[in-house]
DNA sequence: ACTCGAAATCGGTACGCGTA
DNA sequence: TACGCGTACCGATTTCGAGT
């Protein structure tokens, strides 16, 4: 998972999501995003495929959509929901999946727009049973992306993509090395967690025995 | 200890074939 | 049509040895 950093939004940085990511919060196979791309279906906004080995990127809207789908998929063919994410682009919604709270009655396809209940028109023959929750799918969403992200105090690992894949804090981009560094400079733990106050005891004593450990074990062989 | 370059590895996509 | 599966391929990262 990365996140981009962009003038676009307030906050200055919105996630994004690589295919591997999109997999583990949908439950949807690699060769799915694929053909799901390759079709025109569902693709990602962020970065299409150029060529093996470059990333498919998808933005938290297409992660939403895709994950609606996904849960649609299990009762409904693939046809259908093509049909239905046609129709509401038709309307102008650029993402229908992410953005429409939408169901089925009497052959007609209702949805709901800034809070209120409106019908559409000639709804060619969409026909979904039940309803999405896109609030639910949200929460849903964002309770497994804070699961993923949630820090476990006292771990170390490399991520492709962060500091060059150097040994850093699990979580963060503080590189185990740096925190050793200070330590042999001769400050303490508490020293060393004024510069990094994300850290807990926990981690800089984590960062100062892992690379207590790797020096050693590089001398010996 | 540090730098550099080559080789190996890893995580991902492309493609073709098979199938329900 | 909508994938699953195996293999080839790609680019980025990691490892490793040699040189300084």
């Amino acid at each position: 998972m990365y996140k981009m950093k962009t003038s676009m939004f307030p906050s200055g940085t919105y996630r994004v999501f690589s295919s591997r990511a999109v997999r583990a919060l949908t439950k949807l196979t690699a060769r799915q995003l694929q053909y799901w791309d390759e079709t025109g279906f569902l693709r990602p906004s962020i970065s299409t495929r150029k060529g093996r080995g470059t990333l498919r990127l998808y933005s938290f809207r297409d992660l939403v959509a895709l994950k609606v789908a996904a849960e649609l998929r299990g009762t409904l063919p693939l046809q259908t929901l093509r049909r239905l994410v046609a129709y509401f682009q038709k309307l102008d919604y650029t993402s229908p999946l992410a953005q429409v709270h939408f169901w089925v009655g009497r052959g007609k396809v209702y949805f709901r727009e800034a809070g209120v209940t409106r019908e559409a028109h000639r709804p060619e023959q969409s026909l979904i049973e039940g309803t999405v929750q896109i609030r639910e799918v949200l929460a849903d969403l964002s309770r497994q992306i804070d699961r993923l992200d949630a820090r476990t105090p006292g771990r170390i690992e490399r991520r492709r993509g962060v500091m060059s894949g150097k040994p850093v804090i699990a979580g963060t981009r503080i590189p185990t090395a740096s925190i050793w560094r200070q330590v042999k400079e001769g400050l303490d733990a508490d020293d060393v967690r004024k510069g990094y106050p994300g850290l807990t005891r926990k981690d800089i004593d984590a960062a100062v025995a892992f690379e207590k450990r790797t020096r050693a074990s590089r001398r010996t062989a």
